[in-house]
DNA sequence: AGCTATTGATAAAC
DNA sequence: TGTTTATCAATAGCT
């Protein structure tokens, strides 16, 4: 369809080529647009020309995403479905076992029992009796540690206390001493009324900490699957 | 070009837009080729019928994948980094709550307390005991509920081996009184030797059924992350 | 880029 | 879906 034909081979004049690549893109270009248009369908055309100029058409019903993910659905054997499947895979994989951790957690909790044999129910009260031993000495224990630096942390108060008061007696009668008035306070830079003694200078907390409630709350797990 | 002009609007009959998107997509794919061979370009077109039938074309000298690769890469926009990226949120969403649920039941097993304050320690230890007490109560209810299973199967066993010896018993009289020797077992087809009381001809099985073992062998866990 | 002779695509019908 | 054919559309070569 020109003034000759021409044989379908690359065209050796680079503008030739040029000039060709334009009209023709145009004219595929319009063919889509058409066929879109006529037959309600959904096209995508990617193309560059041998210098590397970049052109697209995309229907309006749809975007290149959406036909790229299209067409990995409908091909599905891409380069990515291998790795595409392994995730799946290994999502479902991952699903699979929390199914059974909740179970168990769920057992664990006293519910579900119903399709657990003898052997398993021993199983079970054997397993859940040793942890209520080891949890409840693990209690203890934190109880007597906790009671103990309460305890520590107290008389260290009270020593502070009574350094404190010690030092603000010997100020005093430094004081008395020289006969001196401090009538502009501010003029000591770096000299505070209480010096030397840093070490007793901490701060001291004896409030119990805020417990920390980022762990888990036992018996308030949402079970469903993830 | 056709036997007449045609609007460029949607083909309202469904087989006359068939054929023409088979015709026109034939056309299409012709003329991608000849501009990929006369000037040497780089063509891919990815396009769905209204039905949704997928066709692809694609220049030899490369393959869709590089094709759209190329064109995130001349566009900048990323095609497959939001599929990508969200199975990966939702996988180590799936871990996290995996590793979750493992902390958990090591902690119901009497694991890695260390991290647990007085509130959850309590919490945790209230919970095994509750728990404790249901499993004990489901052992007790089903070793109740087996012991009568048995005591209900022997009984029924006794009684049955009672009336077969009874049956035997009333065989010899019968036999006796005809004045009847049998020397020849075997030609009494369809009457077996202890007919008419079938219900008591069913399999006995006292013997209790080995465990299913399906289920979770408690405290053997692999704990470590999937 | 614009023009036109010519080839190519395709609508309609089978 | 394939073929045919009358028409219309695309475009090769030129300006």
């Amino acid at each position: 369809m020109g003034r000759g034909k021409i044989e379908i081979k690359k065209i050796e004049n680079p503008t030739n080529r040029q000039v060709t690549y334009s009209k023709r893109r145009t004219g595929i270009m319009k063919k889509a647009k058409e066929l879109t248009v006529l037959c309600d369908a959904e096209v995508s055309i990617i193309m560059f020309s041998s210098t590397g100029k970049f052109s697209e058409y995309c229907s309006p019903t749809a975007d290149t995403k959406k036909m790229y993910d299209r067409y990995q659905q409908v091909t599905g054997i891409n380069l990515w479905s291998t790795q595409y499947e392994k995730m799946q895979n290994h999502l479902s994989h991952l699903k699979e076992i929390n199914r059974n951790l909740r179970r168990d957690i769920r057992q664990r909790m006293g519910e579900g029992l119903d399709g657990l044999d003898m052997k398993e129910l021993r199983g079970l009260e054997q397993n859940l009796d040793e942890a209520l031993k080891v949890v409840r000495d693990r209690k203890y224990h934190l109880i007597a540690t906790q009671t103990d630096t309460y305890k520590k942390k107290l008389k260290s108060a009270h020593e502070a206390h009574r350094n404190l008061l010690q030092e603000v007696e010997m100020m005093k009668d430094e004081q008395a001493a020289c006969g001196f008035a401090d009538d502009d306070p501010g003029n000591h830079d770096g000299t505070l009324v209480l010096t030397g003694g840093g070490s007793h200078m901490y701060a001291i907390r004896v409030q119990p900490n805020q417990p920390n409630l980022q762990g888990i709350a036992y018996g308030s797990y949402d079970l469903r699957l993830a």
